[in-house]
DNA sequence: TTCCTTACTTACTTTTTTGTGTGTACTTCC
DNA sequence: GGAAGTACACACAAAAAAGTAAGTAAGGAA
């Protein structure tokens, strides 16, 4: 009777292959979640797909980020891996970042999402004035 | 020399068809990312692309949500049309919450996120403890 | 000589988000 | 008779996120 368990995570200690589980409270996936869907870490993921940009080049692209909060979105994606940022030791300072192959694949699902909100937006748009007066009247 | 205009923005008034831009600060598709893609909004139409739920049954499926956040999340998708929401009057309340054609349309996008997050999370939790150490060494 | 540039960091303040506890209507179970 | 269960709303407190301002290094421009 060796029914394979149904999860992984009773496997073989070493080569565990563990899978995330985003509705359970301490699952680090869910950090990872919200890395690539907040508010910025789209964006930046979103303009990488098109190349290596600079710092400041980002935030001219995106509307409203406070370098503060660009930095800060930036060093959480290139700890996950999914930017790579290389330095120059120049004055001043010269700093490219790019997408990791493995940052280019999760992009490519943000940027599906991105797009699906862009094209469609009238219909939802329309569906809020509906329901406003749904609720109204 | 009649050159299509490069966006839909100066299109004919009545019947405009406009798409968001999220890099713009104040296109409202900004917001509705931060609906479908916020903690508990990618958690409640991951649950309902299996069928409709009741609140509590989402509450008790979504590990740390509290009662709050719980009906402030699944009333911007009710809200923006993601979500159907229907109410039976007795008491005890029933209330039953499902995805909308459109809801299923950016549900399956963010569940494909998450699915990808949820099989690659040893990636990145191997590129985070690789992270550490360069940064340490 | 002072300003401007870049890619940040740090300290401090403000804003936003989230949690907590309470109440509600009625029925059923103990 | 009291507790539990349901789907919230509301007020208030706590926590987290974000904004703001300032500083840094080296060189060129005004």
């Amino acid at each position: 009777m060796k029914t394979p368990p149904p999860s992984a995570e009773t496997d073989a200690p070493s080569a565990r292959l563990v899978r995330g589980d985003v509705f359970a409270i301490p699952c680090p996936s869910r950090e990872i979640l919200t890395h690539v869907s907040s508010r910025w870490g789209v964006l930046i993921l979103v303009s990488l797909l098109d190349g290596t940009h600079r710092f400041s080049e980002l935030r001219r692209r995106m509307g409203g980020v406070s370098e503060k909060m660009l930095a800060q979105s930036l060093k959480a994606l290139v700890e996950d891996g999914f930017v790579r940022r290389v330095s120059y030791p120049v004055v001043p300072p010269f700093v490219e970042y790019s997408l990791t192959p493995m940052g280019h694949e999760v992009a490519r699902h943000v940027a599906a999402l991105k797009d699906w909100i862009e094209t469609n937006l009238d219909r939802v748009l329309d569906n809020r004035r509906q329901h406003e007066e749904a609720v109204a009247g």
